[in-house]
DNA sequence: TCAATTCTTTGTCGATCAACAAATAATGTG
DNA sequence: CACATTATTTGTTGATCGACAAAGAATTGA
């Protein structure tokens, strides 16, 4: 079996076309950008990747697995609490506002309004966005059982404030505020969460 | 002078307009979304309002003269910082949440992802956004000089931090946060405003 | 009454949208 | 070699996009 090799590299088109998306969401990309984009006929991105959803959904994958991780990981690899929502923040930061890269969270950023048609984008990537805040929930819940918060501090109630302040980066980050005024929010957003924790010595 | 009389209500119209592009965004809604929702022509609506992008634009005044006006009455109208900002983000969830309305603000809304054409609706959108941050900002100035501030509180790291918390609440609601979820979340976002408060009496 | 003015209806414009069909080209396997 | 298989090229499809032109309808002032 096996034809005629395929002569573009899918991986390389693959992430043209997330960069695309990423800077200005799925309805803002036609195919024809596409086109342009990935260098490849129309007939070619159908037939390496069935639809212009399917490759959108590829697409967010590939950056969700990628530099869209850093959440899961400073979650997963941080042992305390604090370290792990320091690093979670501030490498939320610096993704948002890479230079050459379309500033903001991909996941906020690429569909928020959408057309009646597409309304199953918007839906998928509303869940991406739960999902994170329940991590965040999952990871507050762990710390408090683990008693490294007062026990009346509330888990689920600083998850949705972080994921709420973390998205509101995004916003900002694609409005264009740079970076270092980005990292200096990053210290008033701490301070819940430092209030919440279990006194050892009192900083600030 | 004076021809036949128009024979819809303008101002009813346009808050029809108003809603759509607050669920769907700016290019989630096309002239017959407008035409079923408004009820009225094509022609109709050019002839009274110029273009979709005019009237997009004076949509977004009606909205941020109207509703979207609650954080410009809160940072005037409440006499100390923590009595503004505490209303003022209280305010932005029950707006943000407000049964049988879209969720999430408009202006945060309509306009993040956008087509090459109409980067321009983007733009302004986002010269709105910035201009909120910097009413928070002249606020926490204000406060500062007052007195009401530590003399090592940062008001501009502050306005950021709220204006991007501001911001998530939006995309928090929009993928359908319940209010009493996002109120819970107050609690731990007024915290760094009163860190920076001058000391009065010590409350958790 | 009639002319000027404004609104409404109807139909349509060229451009662009996502998606594919058909034909041609290049590979591996038997 | 021939044939099955897969890629690429080219062109087109019907739908929808935003925007308007032209003509009829309703009103006011002269």
């Amino acid at each position: 079996m096996a034809g005629r090799p395929r002569e573009f590299d899918r991986d390389e088109a693959l992430a043209k076309a997330r960069d695309l998306f990423w800077e200005r969401g799925y309805e803002g990309v036609s195919m024809s950008d596409l086109v342009d984009a990935m260098g490849i006929a129309s007939a070619r991105i159908y037939a390496a990747f069935e639809s212009k959803e399917a490759l959108f959904q590829e697409a967010v994958m590939l950056y969700a697995s990628g530099e869209g991780g850093f959440a899961t990981r400073a979650l997963a690899e941080e042992s305390t609490i604090l370290d792990a929502f320091e690093r979670l923040l501030r490498d939320a930061v610096l993704l948002y506002t890479r230079p050459n890269h379309p500033h903001g969270c991909m996941i906020v950023m690429a569909a928020t309004n959408y057309t009646i048609n597409n309304q199953a984008v918007r839906t998928r990537l509303g869940r991406y966005r739960r999902d994170r805040a329940a991590s965040l929930h999952e990871r507050l819940k762990m710390a408090s059982e683990a008693g490294e918060l007062k026990p009346d501090a509330d888990p689920r109630a600083l998850a949705e404030f972080y994921a709420a302040f973390l998205h509101g980066l995004s916003v900002q980050a694609a409005d264009g505020v740079p970076r270092d005024m980005l990292l200096s929010t990053l210290s008033p957003a701490l301070s819940p969460l430092k209030n919440a924790l279990l006194a050892k010595a009192d900083d600030l």
